[in-house]
DNA sequence: TGTAACCTACCTTCCAGTAGATAACTTACC
DNA sequence: GGTAAGTTATCTACTGGAAGGTAGGTTACA
């Protein structure tokens, strides 16, 4: 038999497409078993519940997009064209199907999941905030930046913000929203 | 026999209560029977299929918005005050509990529900950003107002930011996060 | 021989939805 | 005023399927 030493990676992959596009009660182990041709039991072998598997997914989204903010501060630039890197991200995750945040997801289910897994979603968002609240500050004492309210509360607004843009957006299909917001609350912050 | 003629609102209240908290995938006919005290069969009667209940539950709210929307426009006031009381609309929606939008809870859900369903969510929208966009035309020739970015994306942003936002701060149970990041999006608009 | 990676078979609970009965009230008509 | 017919609002009983999860067996490789 011919093993396949990445079926947890596929598992996660094909609950992290399900929770983008359907949201975390509607999706099932069978809808990942048909997807990957493996029997239901399968699954509970890597991950015993599904709240496990929603941890392990959100830890690992939450690597990646460490990586990429490290990616963005070691290319450099300006703060105007990082910040705008971070909002890419956003962008890209929507992709050209639509596919939410599994952040925001998650969040939206809240009372429906183990309080462990919103952990995973409190720490994503405060990591996130946390770097533009840095890239704030630094683009504001080079002068690039000008703007008269705490850099912590601007530094959330734009993060829940993309968030729920993401989620209107998809129910327009119309992806210019998205990148549209983000551009506007972007230049928001430029000098007059 | 006593007969009780608002059977059917009950209904929607809870279902409306249980899209907020926990989505539209995480109640059923059953957790609403239990709460008013009726089987699941007679809530099919109000409402055959639970599509007819969502569908049914957001036309209603929409009203209440709509009444909402012309109170404010009867109240008068400057276009920042007006504007505020909008931004208040969610705030009291998200109350002491963290309820968030009904809207996008059943966005988040859009790939699970029927298409009608969902032109609900986008004339909920639709409205609140035609209403917004209106405003920031008076605020401007008004001189209240100070801005270059189009009406248009001023008032999606609007919007949805504050849809986004009422997630988060209820992932952080922090309703503060949802005031500080309105107030904010609405000091953006004034003259410097 | 041990273990990783599956499987079959099963359990219990829940789900949306349907069929058909029934009791209580309303209306129409004699 | 009495009664027949219809309506409303609820019930019991049920269906077929899907849900998450478990127990224990099998296969194949190291």
């Amino acid at each position: 038999m011919v093993r396949d030493l990445n079926t947890a990676e596929k598992i996660m992959d094909i609950a992290q497409e399900m929770v983008q596009t359907r949201g975390y009660n509607a999706f099932s182990y069978r809808d990942i078993s048909e997807r990957i041709g493996i029997k239901t039991a399968s699954i509970h072998y890597y991950y015993p519940s599904k709240a496990d598997l929603a941890k392990a997914m959100l830890e690992r989204i939450r690597g990646m997009f460490e990586v990429a903010l490290q990616n963005i501060d070691a290319q450099g630039g300006d703060a105007r064209t990082r910040l705008a890197k971070f909002a890419g991200i956003f962008v890209e995750t929507y992709g050209d199907e639509g596919r939410l945040c599994p952040f925001c997801m998650i969040a939206t289910s809240q009372n429906t999941i183990p309080a462990h897994v919103l952990d995973e979603v409190r720490a994503f968002w405060s990591r996130g905030e946390q770097w533009v609240q840095q890239l704030l500050v630094e683009g504001k004492s080079s002068g690039e930046f000008e703007f008269s309210a705490p850099e912590q509360v601007i530094a959330r607004t734009l993060v829940s913000s993309l968030e729920g843009t993401m989620v209107v957006a998809r129910a327009y299909q119309d992806k210019s929203r998205l990148v549209a917001t983000a551009e506007y609350l972007l230049a928001m912050l430029e000098k007059k």
